[in-house]
DNA sequence: ATGAAAGCGCTAACAT
DNA sequence: ATGTTAGCGCTTTCAT
């Protein structure tokens, strides 16, 4: 590993080797303004012989436009965020755009922090989960001069663009639909509301609906820690065991509502007729399970892709609701 | 949204204000160099007042010394590499690293131009997935003198730094495990082992396992598309429909056995009586559902933190193997 | 069509 | 302890 302290290629050094000037090499490399196709070629050669790598560090302080694209998400386990920077890093690829990452694990705090720590390179956009920040944040955001895209939560202030759907619609919806079968002894199982402010808001959503029709939510467990499906499967067995008259139970998420099934599954509680389970996020698993999950498919890839998107063409503030799919399943 | 045209505050300006040199707010604001406590403070104040937020990309074009680690993963549908970025970017996070990262799709080409596209960026280091790369990527990695850390699989020539564990051993413990327990009529469900070569050494590993035994395939089916719940529904679907007597089933991975193991429960096929059935990677899911999943738990999380660690102490050329777990279960 | 030269905002000697 | 200055490698006027 000699090779590690040897100095990289520089545009002068092309230039010098191609015999033209440096601002021509810069031309033709970024295919900008004039040159002769002779020249190119030289260049071009120069290039190859050389194994010039164009530093980028340099380009971006020069022309102070940056390619750079920072995503502060809560999360690296719920599988949300990697969907979303899927449909984005594809559409940020294909327009040369580069995606910068942090994980800030449901901490505003740590939000503020990374925010701080991202702005410094001068990011193009910055991208956040939801709509809740702490002051700080929103004030370095403003304050920056980049676009800021916010995700996956429709239910608050925009600070410049959003893309995603209501929380509280589809917290809404699932109510509405679970009453619409018939279920009244209602139950729910989640995981940290307070840091999980999107999880919140659903929850609360599907309360109040609950409430408009005289259905008061009978009984519910929080679980510590994030959520999964192995603590899917404890909070159910636990609101179980303090209130078993229940005939449905709403999840914070789809891997919880699994957890919930697969606790069904080995104790032999017949489903739906006995216990309904409902669900959020559409997660493909579970249309493969003996019994399909009844759940809500959230647009995650084409959040990310439509944000990305916004971003490349730097497109005026916006929101953009791409809305969410209720799925029937077998579960409810 | 008028202030996205303003010009960011320099560190020109906060020396002026603080009525100070610039090398002295440099000093101040990395706490490398002395200056004395009112002059931190000064200089502090005026940062607080301007909303100073340092540039990063002029500091490190000025420092030479860049914090990037540049991730070039095949997918990130495959939960494998969010864990292995989860893993990396806590250890980067607390050292003052950055990731980025562009995803492949396992397209080799799609690699080598990603890695060109990184390497402009010149960063600390380039963290790839497995020890197969095109001619051409392996060139301009080593000509980049960056480091260079390959993860996942030990079944190879590491270019620098390696991290991970063998594919080739995980196969080998998988159908001895299978032999052990008696299984003698074998087959496989797998997705697409060219572009996934860590999964075809797995494969290819297995049978030599079984063939050193006496003990061939039966039969396998490779399903089209990427590894999936779904395609390992359909795809034990297929199998057992051409090859019914099968005693055994290993799986590509475990999103692809537990479609299996949803197909069984769904048909009432009896596990593992009727049908063993063995996965790879050992996800969380597997050990929640009815019967916890036979499987090799292979520590992804962990990958990421030690090539995050390796990278920011810049340790020198090694290949770390940090194993592999098998669990028993309970469908095998 | 091409080159010269002035920055971009910072860091790192080198002075003082 | 602090200021001055010369770059880092590129882009971008502005000439020619």
């Amino acid at each position: 590993m000699e090779l590690r302290h040897q100095v990289a290629v520089t545009l002068a050094e092309v230039a010098e080797a191609a015999g033209v000037g440096e601002s021509t090499v810069s031309r033709v490399l970024r295919s900008h303004g004039s040159f002769s196709d002779k020249t190119r070629e030289r260049v071009m050669a120069a290039v190859e012989r050389l194994g010039y790598v164009p530093n980028r560090i340099a380009g971006t302080l020069a022309s102070a436009g940056s390619r750079l694209v920072a995503f502060v998400i809560p999360s690296l386990s719920n599988i949300v965020f990697p969907d979303v920077l899927r449909g984005a890093s594809a559409v940020l690829e294909e327009n040369r755009h580069q995606a910068v990452f942090a994980v800030t694990d449901y901490d505003p705090q740590k939000e503020e922090a990374l925010v701080a720590s991202m702005l410094a390179w001068r990011p193009a956009a910055v991208v956040l989960a939801g709509c809740e920040h702490t002051e700080g944040t929103a004030k370095m955001l403003r304050a920056s001069g980049c676009r800021i895209v916010e995700l996956l939560d429709l239910d608050g202030e925009a600070l410049d663009i959003a893309v995603g759907f209501s929380n509280r619609a589809a917290g809404h919806a699932s109510a509405e639909f679970l009453l619409t079968r018939g279920y009244r002894r209602i139950g729910y199982v989640g995981h940290d509301l307070i840091r999980d402010t999107r999880a919140g808001k659903r929850f609360k959503s599907f309360c109040e609906t609950l409430g408009m029709h005289d259905v008061p939510l009978v009984d519910r467990e929080i679980v510590a820690g994030a959520s999964s499906v192995e603590n899917g499967q404890v909070g159910l067995e636990q609101l179980l065991a303090r209130t078993p008259a229940l005939d449905a139970v709403y999840f914070s998420n789809d891997d919880m509502a699994l957890g919930g099934y697969f606790h069904c599954l080995a104790r032999g509680i017949h489903i739906p007729s006995r216990l309904a389970l409902f669900g959020y996020n559409g997660l493909d698993i579970g249309r493969v399970t003996p019994q399909p999950l009844s759940t809500v498919r959230t647009p995650r890839v084409a959040t990310g892709r439509v944000a990305a998107q916004l971003i490349v063409e730097n497109a005026p503030s916006q929101i953009v609701d791409l809305g969410f799919e209720l799925i029937e399943g077998a579960t409810a």
